[in-house]
DNA sequence: GCCGTTTCTTAACGCTGTTAACAACCAATT
DNA sequence: AATTGGTTGTTAACAGCGTTAAGAAACGGC
C-alpha cells in the first residue's frame, strides 16, 4: 500500500482531478454533498482507488480547502497591497477582502469555520493561518504610523478579526432583516453591513488627533 | 403510525428521555456522535421507536436545541434586567450573556450556528429569535435615552450582535494566540476578548456628549 | 370481550467511510 | 530478456448510518 501522507510531491494528474471533483461538489452542495463514492464517479475510477491518494476523507478535504485558502491569501495581499502602509483603508480593505472571499466562496469557508466540530483547532493549523499574520503586520504597521491607536497589535487583531468573522458567519448562518443594508443582492447584505457599520468602527480604532506611537 | 409533528401537547416521559439522551450525546460528543441508535440505546428501546415520537433526526435535534435556547433567552433577559434602562451596561451585560451562553452551551450553539449547511435559515426560525429581538429593544432604549450614538437601530443592532457572534466563532472554531487575552482557562478567553475590546467598542456606539435624540 | 389506537419490535433498503485481498501496469535491476 | 517491487487500479465486504415497511403487544373506551 502507498503512503499517501508523506508524498508531498507535484500532485500526479488523477490527484488532481479527484481534488477537483471534491471542490466541485463541496461548491455545489455543501459537505453534505461530498462522497468518496460521488468523486470517485465523477473521476471515472472506483471509490477505493481515492485511498492511495489520499488516507482518508479528511486528507482530501483538507487539501481542497487548502488550495482555496491559498487564493484567500493571495486575495488579501492583493486588497491591501492598493493602499497605502499604515493606513487605516488597508487595513479596511483586508476586512473587506476577507468577507468578500467569504461570501464568494462560501463553500470554503463553511468548510474551514465549521463549529461543528466538538473541540477548536489551534490557529497555526488553519490554512494559510486564516489570514491572521497580515492582519497583525498591518495593524503594526497603521500603530506605528500613528494612523491607529495604540495598543496591544494582537487584541486590536483579534477585535478586527471578530469583527469581520462575525459578519461573515452570522450571514452565512441565517438571513438578517430590519436595516437597509439588509435587502438586496443575498451576497452583497455582508459588505454593506460592513461599510455600514465602518463609522462605529473608526470611532474606535482611529488614533486621537495628536497622538504618536 | 402517530403524527409526530402536530401532537405539541406535553411531552411524554418517553419523549423526555429521548430528548436528554440526545441532549447528553450532543454535549459529550458534537453532532457527529447522535445517532439515533446511540439515542435508542441510551433510552433502552430500539432506533425505529423513535420514529413514533418525532418526524426525523432533524425534528428532534430542533426539539432538544430549543429546550436550551428557551434558557439562552431567560438567560439574556435576567442579565439586561440587572442594568438600568437606556444604560450602556445593559448593552453590554447582553454581549456578555450572548457569550457566556455561548462558551458554556457550546454543544448546542454549534448546532444552532453551524454554517454547515449549503443555504443560510430566516433568523425568525432560530430558536428564541437568537436573542434578537431583546437586543433591538435594548439598543432603541438606549438610543432614546441619549446614551447611545443616534442611528438606525437595526444596523446598531446587527453590528453589536456580528462583536459578539464573530468572538464567539471564531473561538469555538480556534484556539487564539498572541494576546494576553487568550491565555489562560479556555472558556475564558472569549469574554476576556470581549472586555479587552470594551474600550474601542464604547468609542464607537457612545453618543457624544450634548448629543440627545 | 372486543376494537381501534398507540407504541413497540424485527427485517430490510440504500447510503456512508473504510479495509482486505487481489490483479494489472511500469520502471529498474539482475 | 526475465524478474522483482512498487504504484494504481479493481471487487467484495464490514460496520455504521437514517429511514421505511410490516407486524406484534399493550392500552383505554364501548
Amino acid at each position: 500500500m502507498a503512503d499517501p501522507q508523506v508524498t508531498s510531491a507535484a500532485p500526479s494528474d488523477v490527484e488532481i482531478a479527484i481534488i477537483e471533483a471534491a471542490r466541485d461538489l463541496i461548491a455545489e452542495g455543501g459537505m453534505d454533498a461530498l462522497s468518496m463514492r460521488g468523486v470517485a464517479e465523477r473521476v471515472g475510477i472506483s471509490a477505493t482507488a481515492i485511498y492511495h491518494h489520499f488516507a482518508n476523507k479528511q486528507a482530501l478535504v483538507d487539501r481542497v480547502v487548502g488550495r482555496a485558502f491559498e487564493q484567500f491569501g493571495s486575495d488579501l495581499e492583493r486588497a491591501m497591497r492598493q493602499h497605502a502602509k499604515g493606513s487605516l483603508e488597508r487595513v479596511a480593505a483586508l476586512g473587506e477582502a476577507y468577507i468578500r472571499f467569504a461570501m464568494e466562496h462560501g463553500a470554503y469557508f463553511r468548510v474551514i469555520f465549521s463549529i461543528a466540530a466538538p473541540n477548536p483547532r489551534e490557529v497555526e493549523e488553519l490554512p494559510y493561518g486564516a489570514g491572521y499574520p497580515l492582519l497583525r503586520q498591518t495593524v503594526v504597521e497603521a500603530m506605528e504610523a500613528g494612523t491607529m491607536r495604540a495598543g496591544d497589535p494582537d487584541l486590536m487583531a483579534h477585535y478586527l478579526w471578530s469583527l469581520a468573522h462575525g459578519i461573515v458567519t452570522l450571514t452565512l448562518s441565517c438571513r438578517l432583516h430590519g436595516c437597509p443594508q439588509c435587502v438586496g443582492d443575498e451576497d452583497a447584505v455582508a459588505l454593506n453591513l460592513f461599510h455600514g457599520f465602518d463609522v462605529w468602527i473608526r470611532q474606535g480604532i482611529t488614533a486621537p488627533v495628536g497622538e504618536v506611537a
